[in-house]
DNA sequence: GTCCAGGGCCGTT
DNA sequence: AACGGCCATGGA
């Protein structure tokens, strides 16, 4: 076979592989309109509701304690929190280590979380006299990097906080959304890591929504579709391929 | 009984 | 830079 043949036949290659990724604008529509509009945080939950605290800080609590665990275990570590009145930056600050321990011990690891509340509520409070207003009106970088900066803080964690208690635009990347990744190409070259997926959803999705507000309601909502359908359908061992929202473009990809 | 869940740190190669 | 072990509970 000739060189210029093999050429050609891979350019019609690549034009077809741009053609059949998935992107996120287009992840969002097809997700969207199977699952409707989610926001994910579950701020509807009865722990959100006349708690006398700052949901932020809820939030911030809760993404820490959600690393790794069921969502129905941090419920239970929250409401302990909430009736401990410990869901405040103050009161977490000062409480004692094992009373703290007692309290989230549902949601597993306790011993790592308790110390990591700590020393998130004693940074908030030491720097920022706790006021939550002054730390999220930081530029995103700058408050992304203090966050990562905190011990039991990384990538995933940092930007929950930044996402789901601040409205900074970021776009957050877990476990769900690398298996998505790893089963839908959503680039030319691999793109796998934290950074490439996150890199690639901010890019993409920012210069299809311009208006800051809407690409944090995106960013949001996305993240949500992306769970619902990683729980419901596209699953660790035995994906439900057959019911699932993306089987046709999924089909169309990888076959 | 086994697997898994909205990670991150630390030590080793 | 990349990988493996570790942390721990509760539900399916």
């Amino acid at each position: 076979m000739s060189r210029t043949l093999k050429t050609v036949r891979d350019d019609r290659l690549e034009k077809r592989l741009v053609n059949l990724i998935l992107t996120p604008t287009k992840l969002h529509e097809l997700l969207c309109s199977h699952f409707g509009e989610l926001h994910w945080w579950p701020h509807d939950a009865c722990y959100h509701k006349d708690c006398g605290s700052d949901p932020r800080f809820e939030i911030m609590v809760g993404a820490i304690l959600t690393q790794n665990t069921a969502w129905s275990n941090v419920e239970k570590a929250l409401l302990n929190l909430k009736a401990a009145h410990l869901l405040e930056i103050n009161s977490l600050a000062k409480v004692n280590l094992g009373k703290l321990t007692a309290a989230i011990r549902p949601s597993g690891y306790y011993n790592q979380k308790a110390a990591r509340l700590k020393e998130l509520s004693s940074y908030l409070l030491e720097n920022y006299n706790g006021d939550l207003d002054l730390f999220f009106s930081k530029e995103t970088p700058e408050l992304r990097e203090e966050l990562l900066s905190l011990k039991g803080i990384g990538p995933e964690t940092a930007d929950s906080m930044l996402l789901y208690a601040g409205a900074h635009p970021i776009f957050v990347v877990d476990s769900y959304t690398k298996r998505i990744c790893s089963r839908i190409p959503i680039t030319k070259k691999t793109c796998l890591d934290y950074s490439c997926i996150q890199n690639h959803f901010q890019l993409q999705l920012s210069a299809h929504y311009s208006d800051q507000t809407e690409l944090v309601s995106i960013y949001n909502s996305l993240h949500a579709e992306i769970v619902e359908l990683s729980k419901q359908f596209c699953t660790k061992t035995k994906p439900l391929c057959a019911d699932c929202p993306l089987s046709l473009v999924c089909k169309k990809i990888i076959n």
